[in-house]
RNA sequence: GGGGAGAUGCCCGAGUGGUCAAAGGGAGCAGACUGUAAAUCUGCCGGCUGAUGCCUACAGAGGUUCAAACCCUCUUCUCCCCA
């Protein structure tokens, strides 16, 4: 089924969508020339990206290339989102960066369900093949495998920065990890990739793709960086470990709220990586905020509702912010708060007891330091001992620091 | 194959027989301040307990000792040097 001339804007056109927010493309020059080709072919290029099957909880960050990818759809290209299951099948005990579980099969389909579910959430599910890496590593013969080791060396592939500093700092490197980036710079040759797409840190990984492509015959793939978002820490990689992260599939709240704890640095980075606000529109903010115009943090309201809106719709955004500014700017108690029901046979209930039962702490001992902390207060009046008793009503609100608000329905 | 160094709480890292649930820093949580920003200050930061106290913990398994993160033995893992 080609694809007819019309179906593909001009390149010009196409470049100028590609170029927006991107990081580094090696090279723009072999990316306008494969472009061409394929308009006038009418063949669609065919647009790769690795993801590991062990973290199957996408955060926008990982949507920065994901988003990146459905433009190239938009464009009439085709998209391959490969899941580098047999790596993640063989495991990697070493590093202390991260120990890498060993997955089962079992583990790799259901991750890969998961995957599924999110990634649609931004792909188009037509323009998108679904492939694992396992296809093509999982019979290789020993002697193929060898043949693919030789042409790379030790040193060239030290040269990774990663590897390098460990190397220096004495830390540990396997030689599975070592074997990793030629693995999957082969996973580019099986698909015949026009276009890798990865993150910045991915660079070294992506290149070694060019090299092993021509040296199995193939035309080198264009290299598609896209610039790491920070997390909502504004220090490290977003990543769901630190907790920095604002997953896709958070509702509504959650979403609002942590993209409200950036820090104002970030905004700028935030839209341009996570939004499809024009560019000069941001450029416009910047400016604004530069020179005091505009308190930031109305900007960074805008952020929210921008993202929330991307991911869930615009009632659910205003929403968000409407409960957002009651019960963090006011200090008030919003509509919605989780109800929980208890179950308590006597009239009153120590409060940390209470507390435990709500699941507003994990253990006594949390309970205790939270009350003694000042943080916990049961219909707006604070507790602070942690002996206190609390007389059951049949309905009160329990705080407890400043996230966890409960409507605490008594049942006997 | 030979020699040396090392493995500590979420992370980094001090501790080399009792005063160690273990210094210090980071992260985290909470409070003040605020725009749930940043910065700053304060408290908390293994579990159970009203408190005294008890239990679990310093790679793993044994041992010495009234007493072990610390001494001994073996095991596993890591790094460095020589070949």
């Amino acid at each position: 089924m080609k694809k007819t001339q019309e179906q593909f804007p001009p390149v010009k056109e196409q470049m100028d969508l590609l170029r927006r927010g991107a990081g580094e493309i090696i090279s723009e020059e072999d990316l306008e020339q494969k472009l061409n080709r394929s308009r006038k072919e009418g063949r669609p290029l065919i647009i790769k990206q690795g993801f590991d099957p062990s973290a199957p909880d996408l955060h926008i960050g990982h949507a920065v290339t994901i988003r990146k990818l459905r433009q190239f759809q938009q464009l009439g290209h085709k998209v391959i989102f490969l899941i580098g299951d047999f790596t993640g099948m063989v495991g990697d005990p070493s590093g202390k960066s991260k120990t890498r579980p060993r997955l089962t099969k079992e583990d790799v389909t259901e991750n890969a369900e998961t995957y599924k579910k999110q990634v649609f959430k931004i792909l188009d599910q037509a323009d998108t093949e679904i492939r694992f890496n396992s296809e093509w590593h999982g019979n290789r013969n020993i002697y193929e495998f060898l043949d693919l080791c030789s042409k790379y060396t030790v040193a060239r592939m030290l040269e990774r920065d990663d590897f390098l500093n460990r190397y220096q700092a004495g830390a540990p490197i396997s030689l599975l990890e070592f074997l990793y980036p030629l693995l999957q710079a082969y996973d580019s040759v099986a698909l015949k990739a026009d276009v890798e797409m990865g993150g910045s840190d991915q660079k070294f990984n992506l290149l070694l793709g060019r090299k092993i492509q021509s040296e199995f015959g193939l035309e080198p793939q264009v290299v598609f960086l896209m610039p790491i978002l920070v997390g909502t820490d504004g220090k490290e990689k977003m990543s769901k470990s630190l907790n920095n992260y604002v997953g896709i599939y958070d509702d509504h709240a959650e979403m609002y709220g942590r993209l409200m704890s950036i820090p104002d640095e970030c905004i700028i980075d935030y839209f341009t990586l996570a939004t499809d606000i024009p560019t000069s529109e941001i450029e416009r903010m910047r400016s604004e905020m530069k020179s005091g115009q505009t308190n930031p943090m109305e900007f960074k309201q805008q952020l929210g509702r921008e993202i929330v809106t991307l991911y869930h719709d615009g009632d659910a955004a205003q929403k968000a912010e409407e409960d957002f500014i009651t019960r963090f700017r006011r200090h008030e108690i919003p509509d919605d708060i989780p109800e929980v029901s208890l179950k308590w046979e006597e009239s009153v209930i120590p409060i940390v007891d209470l507390l435990v039962a709500t699941g507003s702490v994990t253990s006594r001992s949390e309970g205790r330091r939270l009350v003694e902390g000042k943080a916990v207060s049961i219909d707006g009046v604070k507790i602070d001992d942690f002996r206190y008793e609390v007389p059951l009503k049949s309905q009160q609100i329990l705080k407890a620091g400043k996230r966890k608000i409960f409507r605490v329905v008594h049942e006997s």
